[in-house]
DNA sequence: GCGCAATTGCGAACAATTCGCAATTACTAT
DNA sequence: ATAGTAATTGCGAATTGTTCGCAATTGCGC
């Protein structure tokens, strides 16, 4: 639905106008195949007006989220926020700690939890996000050296990744 | 085993040593009951020691996350990550749109999830998070006016909230 | 106890996000 | 079409959460 809506409409009936910012912000999320950061979405934004402020950006994104229409989610926590549009299906995220790609799926998965909150808890889930860290089947066969910013226990730590001033001496 | 380990002696094995801080950072989150912010801890903290700094907190959090004793959520993304034990029990997290509340459950909702993730994805989940937003079961029955931060879609919000400089005025 | 590397505290630096406000713009009703 | 008006923007400055560099301190193996 997200994808199929005149934002124009959707915005007017809810009294709200339809603006450069968030016609750009719109069509950037709609393109995208990932998730992308408010700077990432300024910066293609750009390309269609280059006046447009990141600040308005995460207005929109903001307006976005509050309207149902998009949602941002914390994945490798590497301190910025990813934005994508709010697909009616739910979907969750697989996250290597190996190669540190992100995966999503979407589906009956999550459809299963939405299904159990609701029975054994009363919980009207509106949006599920199911975030899952550890190592994908590529990786499982053929360990690479870490790309990941994410965290990972030492005993398993690929040598060679950058440690930053944590890792005493003897483990670098 | 989180709770139970000699702190001590796990860090010594590892090459790494106990020290006030991460003592004390240890102890508040052994006590916590719910999740708690970098600085929350540092507040606890400094109820032992005054004199440990936020850096050493913040520096504390991440070795316990690395070696896997500890791990950072993104909530309610109000902006600052929130930390607990990491429970060789994995748990959820339901976040409740109208009354801002967050509980978590451990269990075998997460155990179902993760064998369906090994068997129809081939990945071997290590930390498995799950955030689920929504309304809870007593704020179905009888809705209060919203003190949560999160987001909301406006056409169920109720009035008097605080609404920033997004709301347009016939809303407000 | 000694020695040395790991760790701290401090303050400055950084990055992501928000805010205040005057100028602009999209929509509504004429 | 046009004017009126409130919503929205752009800008820059402010805030907040987190990290970094480095000299001083401290825990731990000998």
């Amino acid at each position: 639905m997200a994808d199929t809506i005149d934002l124009g409409t959707y915005l007017r009936q809810r009294g709200h106008r339809l603006t450069n910012p968030r016609r750009f912000v719109w069509d950037v999320l709609g393109a995208a195949r990932g998730h992308l950061t408010a700077d990432q979405i300024a910066t293609q934004v750009r390309g269609h007006d280059s006046g447009i402020n990141l600040a308005s950006v995460y207005r929109s994104l903001t307006l976005f989220a509050r309207l149902g229409l998009a949602r941002e989610s914390n994945l490798g926590t590497d301190g910025a926020g990813r934005w994508e549009l709010a697909h009616p299906d739910d979907e969750f995220h697989l996250i290597c700690d190996s190669c540190g790609d992100v995966q999503h799926h979407g589906g009956d998965l999550v459809d299963q939890v939405r299904s159990h909150l609701g029975e054994d808890h009363g919980f009207q889930a509106a949006t599920i996000e199911l975030s899952v860290s550890g190592v994908c089947s590529s990786c499982a066969d053929a360990p690479q050296p870490g790309i990941s910013r994410g965290l990972r226990p030492w005993p398993s730590l690929p040598s060679g990744t950058r440690t930053g001033d944590i890792l005493p001496k003897e483990n670098r």
